[in-house]
DNA sequence: GTGAAAGCGCTAACAA
DNA sequence: TTGTTAGCGCTTTCAC
């Protein structure tokens, strides 16, 4: 059996109280020796404070849940990292929970969470319907990545909402500008498509439009955010419309399928076709040839809302809407 | 506030004690009449049970710790994946604990995890000094990956220990065979040493002695598991030994590292130098030349550590020693 | 079938 | 400066 404030106050020959207000350290009137004593008890007994009490009794869990589609995907990890390096300084952990863009499971695990008791939670959210799927907001939420319309977030209720997020309408009208500019007449997009109004195909389609080319249907692919889709999509595109000679790419995920099929194709990248991805993942710059791509600040996305989350829960500072840079990466692909 | 049984028992006219049997589930002697109200009743308040006092109650938090070096390395997320999915299946949620592999850290956390009350942890240990580090273990541990020596185990104390594993020694004794019945005379090892007893090294060694091949430690790198390391290494052993022949990879990101630097030195892979990883990450058959490696069961690895430790939760089943095969991918670097 | 009593370990408010 | 009282929400005897 753990030990316990009683068996420290016993042995100290003081109540629970006082142990519990020594320990907690903060502003108290203990006198110098009796702190002295159950500091050095508590020590030699190997305390460790129970959290379900504590929890049971604060309201506080001291951990922030994780919902993300898939931690398999590096650009997840990378925020995953940045979320749990900045809870570790504040004493928070991380509960980690993939949905896999299900959106079913994402209700599932928010209200799991949220059982559970976590302080905040950090949702990388699917999106699907264009709205999120969740009853209501129960406690302090961060939506990083997607971002949410603003009548969403009036909707959803009750707990505070903030959100970290890069503005991906304008990247990807700027990298499939840089298609453009380097002579693309006819650039594909290949993607994911969860919500109906989907940023990354409008910044596309934008900047298809600034300049005067025609959208053309069997130019665009969409599917999930995996190389899968960068293979079939490249495939099936290749066969629609041959004279493809740019792909504007949902991730870099889809990126490296998409230079792994025409490899085999045996297109010239970036000859007969140039590529560009989003995200920048850890691999981008070690594809052959090297992925050009727009890199989000994955590991600062994960920081900040982690930041925004335990100041908000701790001192009661306000959730806000954040946007963060992204930062174009020219390498070989295009 | 959220609603409690207390809220539910007045509205049903019944007592706390009837409405936790009946939410419970399982076996119990209530009326098919109350029991239908109370979930009737508790459906329309929307409860949901208070976590914080049931792990009190009932020392069971449901969560499982998973201490791991880095989440950002791909390996570990797919372990990650692995424990996740098969933890969601017996209602069970994953705290993320990443350790940089460093020691002190991972004691902290060890004891951080084991004061949050997680029923169970799961351990990719950095294994400095050939030994765990963490003072006693308290909770039920299954260690993946990275294998303890027996006398580890019997010295760890009192909670139960279990092991998921591969034959790293073996793996690496065939890897470099591999590369020796391909021609190679002058294979390198670049890995990370974090014991002094390396099982990659070792299995390296014995396929050197084996073929009558001398060791020599100009051909020897090790730093960390990372794509600096493989560059680094390469780079070092490049100026030390120019008649190097063949790489042999502690994982990789290491093999990706030397593939980059080979590259830049102008050596060709597999022409001028063959290489082989470790892990078969999800990336490695997207470089180019695709990579020759080794594959790791990660996923499995996670899973089957989680499923372990659930089974011995639940239903007291003792934990076990496991080994779990690789599977050589032949591809382009060698 | 159902409920009363007790307590898990901790902390907040108030007394002394 | 320290302690008393009370209770967080739940579950576990055990009695009815």
């Amino acid at each position: 059996m753990a030990v316990t404030l009683k068996d420290i106050a016993e042995r100290a020959g003081v109540s629970t109280v006082t142990v519990s207000k020594v320990l907690r350290g903060g502003k108290h009137h203990i006198s110098a020796a009796t702190q002295e004593s159950i500091l050095r008890i508590a020590g030699e007994l190997g305390y460790v404070p129970n959290h379900a009490a504590q929890m049971l009794k604060t309201r506080r869990s001291h951990q922030i849940g994780y919902l993300l589609p898939d931690i398999a995907n590096p650009f997840f990890a990378d925020i995953a990292r940045g979320l749990d390096d900045e809870a570790k300084k504040h004493g928070y952990n991380v509960l980690m929970y993939n949905t896999d863009n299900d959106p079913s499971g994402e209700q599932e695990a928010y209200l799991g969470l949220s059982s559970r008791m976590v302080d905040g939670i950090v949702f990388v959210h699917s999106l699907v319907n264009d709205e999120i799927n969740i009853p209501s907001i129960r406690v302090p939420t961060v939506f990083v990545d997607r971002t949410i319309r603003s009548m969403d977030v009036g909707k959803s209720g009750n707990a505070p909402i903030g959100q970290i997020f890069v503005d991906a309408c304008k990247a990807f009208f700027d990298s499939t500008e840089l298609l453009i500019g380097r002579g693309c007449v006819r650039p594909a997009f290949i993607s994911a498509q969860y919500r109906q109004h989907d940023l990354r195909m409008e910044g596309y389609l934008n900047a298809l439009e600034t300049h005067g080319i025609t959208a053309d249907e069997r130019l665009i692919y969409c599917g999930k955010y995996d190389v899968d889709t960068g293979i079939n999509g490249i495939r099936h595109i290749l066969s629609m419309a041959p004279d493809v000679d740019g792909v504007v790419c949902g991730d870099d995920l889809i990126a490296i399928g998409v230079l792994e099929e025409l490899d085999r194709n045996g297109r010239k990248v970036p000859g007969d076709v140039r590529v560009i991805g989003f995200d920048d993942i850890y691999f981008a710059k070690y594809c052959r040839p090297k992925l050009t791509t727009v890199a989000q600040p994955s590991y600062m996305l994960g920081a900040e809302a982690a930041a925004m989350l335990i100041s908000h829960i701790e001192n009661g500072s306000p959730l806000y809407r954040k946007q963060l840079d992204c930062a174009l990466k020219i390498r070989e692909t295009i």
